[in-house]
DNA sequence: AATGAATGAGGATTCATTCAT
DNA sequence: GATGAATGAATCCTCATTCAT
């Protein structure tokens, strides 16, 4: 047929972006109401689909949320890797992660909006639900503090496992602090970056013989006095 | 009557020993169900009353929910002031501060549940609340930073507030991982306690002039083998 | 004993006063909100007393309204019977009957509300329930039309069955329209009682021989230009 | 399709149908029962369709009795208009009046039902609820009553406001009484609209000169033994 | 495939009535 | 008798999901 002649904007195709309209529908309805209380026909008319229609593309309205939670996070996973793979040094891969992380926070706040509250909550109450994805990309950020300890950078009697979780968890409070807040006026995104990981690095850098200074985690001085929010 | 010589037991008391267990029931359904599938006439069977007397208590669902909040925070937050009242080293109230932490989450994990999932969900979807119980408990976080920096013990270049929602993220995310692990098992909570709070000091605090190697923070060490989970 | 001296005001003279304000107090709050949107406990309220005291002096809600059906309109009938005793001429009663329902409507507009609304309710709702007062009521103005047709001054073509439910009817919109209305305003209920009266007896009058005007009908001229609402 | 070819029964017309069926449902089902007592389940399985199916079509249980008394109301003085504008005769228009009404009552006693019983509830019950079609509905007679006096036909002292309530209170308790009592029984409608609006025409006319007797009220003689309940 | 009207299960809340004190 | 806390049956309404067109 016509459509299919460069084979790629066939009924598959459409079919896709169709699926892609309403993934991008429903994030933005999650952000805004929360999943409980977002009606799937806010979906529909958000998408600019009929009711019936989603049901077409999802099982229920749980499986959209779940779609977001895999096909997003997958995305921003690759992200991840593909600037993970330009960094040999592990301490830079962990400024790295952190900045990404904020990146996509900036670029997609609806989305970090479910994936905070939304995740948050379903991690609980999804019987069984588990986000792997979400684990492969921490795992990302454990592998570099165990690659700073095996280059003999960070402290040994530091856990991965732990400090994982706990970087992650600053990150994210610090993200819902931007996203609640009044967005882009009194908090300063890059600044919260940099303090964040400078301070962990500081912490689980090893010591070095050249002095209490710490190359790089201490590099980017900025101004105290210029609060932040 | 006997119960009424000491004035105690009266009517009035009756009636707050009542409420006092619907809210207890209310935070174990919560906690098992999260707040939008817990039905009201669960928490009337778990505290063992009709679904109406919930009515004569609260207005509606939504109040148990910010009852426990306000109530159980008021709780939290005079436990905490207590710890802190007894410690005058900053350095010391904020490990003091991690520990108060993840103690109370340790003794009512019903309750932590609640507060880490719902609470989250609410400062965004019910209008208008404003958790300022939990920011008066943030708020001395914050304050003990500031004295450090006072004393002369933190960096000037650490912005309290920020660290104050970062180290807040990272004990609510491990809280959270231990939550949600199979509980009592291989999550180490006094580790994890221990682990972030001296990252976190060795990332804040002043260089000495005796060396790399910062007192207190680095005091407890532990075997980085014996993995947490 | 001692409350029983007079032989008046013991027990059974209390329970009475108690009883008689739950009535008066029904009928303040059934008049404001209507017998189904009236609780039970808006009346125990009003009344000053508990609302389990309710249910020592009546079966039920329902049988509150009977209550006032039935007592109250006893007392109206045994008034209408006592004004009309004074009363020989038929076409005079009649007069004196339409007089005498607006002036109870005057005394006791709440009461009067609740007989205009909830008993028309009730003819129909309250299974098996038969205001045989109001019927009694009633027949004392078929009588009237009854003697003034055996008086040879009531047209014979006359059905006084009719008429009887065509006065009340007639009187009784008006009554609403007056209680509806700002009540003391615009709407004089004298005139409307006079000009109901008027044209009715008008209308049931025989001719007489000396002419077209029917003498005490059409004694009580007013300005009709003077609107009444 | 066959169907939209005439362009009468597409999805607007099915549409429209099953909303009338729901208000016909809702109609008898508050006849039988009164408002209160109607659960909306009731007037869905009347309807033959699903309790939700309500709520595409009414806002609540209230929005559908306010739409009987517009819709309904609408169409009633529709024909009340068509039937006056054949008449030109004032008093005649009296008649008609007094006939249409009961015509209706007799075709739609259901109607009538909800009209007098709910009506009479709302006008005080429903705050604001003015119904204004019930208004122009009487405004028509008021309008032949003063038609009657411009053209010397009618006495001058009527009031023509007041006359027009007490018409309608006429015609409306007997029309409870009709509905109430064992309907086609012992209760002759005729005889009852006949009787009523002669007297009142009688009372209103003027005098004449030929005597007392007035044409047309006095015409149509019954046997006044024949009662009629 | 798309539509959107229809379905009906589910649950928060009210309030008449009871009963222990 | 009086109280008022407690009860629990009853029902309106919402909204995820289905299915005839």
């Amino acid at each position: 047929m016509a459509s299919d002649a460069n084979g790629v904007s066939g009924r598959a195709e459409a079919r896709r972006q169709k699926r892609e309209r309403i993934v991008e529908a429903a994030i933005r309805v999650f952000a805004r109401n929360g999943f409980g209380a977002s009606r799937v026909s806010d979906i529909a008319r958000e998408a600019g689909v009929a009711d019936g229609t989603i049901y077409l593309y999802f099982q229920n309205k749980e499986d959209i949320l779940l779609t977001i939670f895999e096909e997003k996070m997958a995305e921003v996973l690759d992200g991840l890797r593909a600037a993970l793979d330009e960094v040999d040094d592990p301490i830079e891969r962990i400024a790295v992660f952190a900045r990404y992380h904020f990146e996509q926070l900036r670029r997609n706040p609806a989305l970090a909006q479910v994936f905070q509250v939304e995740l948050r909550q379903s991690r609980r109450f999804f019987r069984g639900y588990r986000p792997e994805r979400l684990w492969d990309y921490l795992a990302l950020l454990e592998s570099a503090i165990r690659d700073g300890q095996a280059a003999g950078r960070i402290r040994e009697d530091v856990d991965p496992f732990l400090l994982k979780w706990g970087l992650f968890g600053a990150l994210d409070e610090l993200a819902i602090q931007w996203v609640v807040s009044r967005k882009r006026d009194r908090f300063d995104l890059d600044r919260a970056a940099v303090q964040v990981v400078e301070v962990f690095l500081r912490g689980m850098l090893r010591p070095t013989l050249d002095g209490p200074e710490h190359g790089s985690a201490s590099s980017n001085h900025q101004d105290p006095k210029r609060r932040s929010a």
